[in-house]
DNA sequence: GATTCCATGTAACACGTTACATGATTCA
DNA sequence: TGAATCATGTAACGTGTTACATGGAATC
């Protein structure tokens, strides 16, 4: 049995603040970042079968100066189905596809300035990752009151942070690893 | 421009002692299984491909007792390319895509005590895998002359082995908030 | 007697990205 | 002038899994 996630993530957005597949993507790349992501290509469809399912409900906006959207609103029964989705409890370890690690496994036919540097270069993408997730926190942690949805955010965002800073150490002990030998 | 990760993951798995397109498998499915995961419907096609574009050999053993079997042998041209693709060095960062962060995400819908038995059995299933690492990194250790590539496979295992760990603290971490509130 | 291990393979399907098309407004 | 922001959408493609088919030998 499979259950199509991403199609309850666009319905959960719809709950939060976001009313257009254009703020929906936004905010996926800003705050689900670390988790999850999610192209155009697949939004609108989406939406479009959610309304369909009468899971939501669009309205067609014209807009002044700038382009028409389409705000989207989730229905009662999207909210069941949202609330069903949320309380089934099928827990998926997820895998991740890591390609630095497939190259380090084969390290042997490389040599090992190459192998250091490539671990290098991600220490540095995931430092920068870190800073960005740091600022977030921050950002939310300021306003926190404001929305009822930030504890949550707040959580997630700790698992981001906690794996990163877990990768991170990996990098220098590896690099130490690699240069000493 | 992409290139296709899994075609050097089995290129690079035959020149470990896997020959088969089974033994490929088994292999995934215990050492590269924290960061790489592929299933026979993938496999068989791209051993194939590989000895299309002459990158591998077969050979084909009848075997008495149990089922006939291709033995597949990296070439020289193989041997090239595996090198040419490990140490070109664009770092991707993998994303993961969580569903139980998901859920999290939207749990203002959901009650708390839904959410921290997700996390609850979340933490238990890290746990296990985390068992089984260090299983695996003992009999790595056990033995480590007697593979080339030990040395590699520590270094990768590593990574899975404190992802893990941070994970399991965060899942303490994240009961302890949901349940004191 | 049932399950697991060995061993290979394909077809249908699910999921997701990339690239393209369109186009006005605002800001540097 | 060029880029970024707002805004929607589709078609082609890539990649991967699931389910099926086959079948002997060994183990429980």
């Amino acid at each position: 049995m499979k259950t199509n996630s991403t199609k309850y993530a666009i319905l959960g957005l719809i709950t939060t603040d976001c009313r257009t597949g254009y703020e929906i993507k936004n905010l996926i790349d800003r705050s689900l970042n670390h988790f999850w992501k999610i192209s155009f290509g697949q939004i609108y469809p989406t939406l479009k079968t959610l309304v369909e399912e009468e899971l939501a409900t669009v309205e067609y906006t014209v807009q002044a100066g700038k382009p028409d959207k389409k705000e989207y609103h989730i229905t009662e029964l999207g909210q069941q189905q949202l609330q069903e989705w949320l309380e089934s409890s099928e827990i998926t370890i997820p895998h991740e596809r890591n390609e630095l690690m497939l190259k380090l496994f084969f390290s042997r036919h490389q040599p090992a300035e190459s192998a250091i540097h490539k671990v290098n270069e991600y220490a540095v993408a995931l430092q920068e990752k870190l800073a960005t997730y740091e600022l977030i926190q921050e950002e939310i942690k300021s306003h926190e009151s404001v929305h009822p949805d930030s504890r949550y955010w707040l959580i997630t965002l700790d698992y981001g942070i906690r794996k990163t800073r877990a990768a991170i150490d990996w990098c220098h002990a590896t690099v130490d690893t690699l240069s000493g030998s």
